[in-house]
DNA sequence: AGTTTCAGTGAACGTTTGTACACTCACCAG
DNA sequence: CTGGTGAGTGTACAAACGTTCACTGAAACT
């Protein structure tokens, strides 16, 4: 069905070596860019494709030859970038995880009201889900999902969330003397909420698009009781 | 490798037909049982095979010929029971969370000090957890996997499982008129938080397998802090 | 006793898969 | 100008896949 566009660079060079003065790298050719440049292009779109096609199909389920070919290139030459499907899925886990945790870190930096911070790390994760839904399915679908690879990466980078919240929350609670034991419970269970808010954005987000103002009240609102509960426990424990 | 056990029923019947008074069906026959109960064996294996082979795979990375092939069965016997393993995987759901469904739910039943009920919850969910593995594996495995039909049946079941919960809650707060928007929330946040302590118990299960307690203490003390935040929520907002 | 039902068989099919191998030829460095 | 590098090509193959079809034979029904 979809076999007709392997064939777009039978001719190569529409007028090679014609003057002679082309010996500078800087010159406006055809094709596009350095070697080393179009390797990355051709990366990105391995990436990229992989990414669109896990929509539907986990990635145990796609084939490295779907890749190519969506990408294409042949086969073979999958392997010039990747040395297998897992080795892609590992990649696409560090490329999508570590932009979110800075931009996280960052919408907690210098605040210190409980509820500032609420809303901004809700709006933030807002924002990238709408951004790059791609990138969301892909890393609730594979959290727990049949590559072992992938799901080591997504969950040690998924720790690091969490400890850096707990330090933020130390932060927050000094002069309570909080526990640390019990500050990374009460930084893995809002961990856990917003992850729960993100699968529930991106289901909702097929059926009905635009319900996602009450998902992120939603979202707010068990944050809120969360930080409700721990001046409670503070008081009693 | 693994092929030298498809040769296990060549010879079928040892000594057929040869005094004549086997006529009655509560002879001790050599095989077991009728053509339902058989049927159902067969069933059965065919999930249990799928459970065990899910360890270490997705539902969508394993072939109904090697479900087959573990079962002891030919590849076209597997229709006898099954239209794909999309449908065997629904039917894995189900018996999978209704009979834990209505465990929490007598877990619950009758109690009305919040500690007990916590306490009783996650002993419960523990008890599940260590006897079945394979299908807690699953279940967490193809929530978001790639099988839309799987996921479906995981998603509608989960949301009653919130519901219950929900239902109990008002029961627990009445009279402090609780929304039922807002007792969703708490319910949801509370189901999300189990879920993600179910996963945590299956992660840790496979490296040192008793680290359970410390794991559901935590469980309970997340648990409980999110009803300490439904009493200071109730005399705020 | 005679007939029907149906779980399981076995061969065959057309695809698709991952990977091996020898290759081309545009690019970059010397 | 020249030689090496390496991204992409094309062919090839064995293995596994889902599904089809006509079949067997014991259990179940009449």
């Amino acid at each position: 069905m979809s076999d007709s566009r392997s064939r777009s660079s039978s001719r190569s060079s529409p007028e090679r070596s014609s003057t002679g003065s082309s010996r500078e790298p800087s010159e406006a050719r055809a094709e596009n860019g350095s070697r080393a440049e179009r390797k990355e292009q051709t990366r990105r779109k391995l990436l990229d494709v992989t990414l669109r096609l896990i929509t539907e199909r986990s990635l145990a389920g796609i084939s490295l030859r779907e890749v190519a070919r969506e990408a294409g290139i042949v086969p073979t030459a999958f392997y010039r970038h990747f040395a297998s499907m897992d080795e892609l899925g590992v990649d696409l886990v560090d490329e999508s995880m570590r932009p979110l945790r800075q931009m996280l870190r960052e919408a907690r930096k210098g605040r210190v009201a409980h509820g500032d911070i609420i809303t901004e790390t809700v709006a933030v994760l807002a924002k990238q889900v709408r951004a790059h839904p791609d990138q969301f399915r892909f890393l609730t679908r594979e959290r727990y999902g049949g590559v072992a690879a992938v799901r080591r990466a997504i969950s040690t980078e998924l720790r690091l969330f969490t400890s850096d919240l707990t330090v933020d929350l130390a932060r927050l609670t000094s002069g309570f003397n909080w526990s640390t034991d019990d500050l990374e419970m009460v930084a893995d269970l809002m961990v856990t909420a917003m992850l729960g808010t993100i699968t529930t954005l991106l289901d909702q987000r097929d059926r009905h698009p635009e319900d996602s103002v009450s998902i992120l009240t939603l979202a707010e609102k068990q944050l809120r009781l969360v930080v409700l509960g721990m001046s409670a426990w503070r008081s009693e424990a």
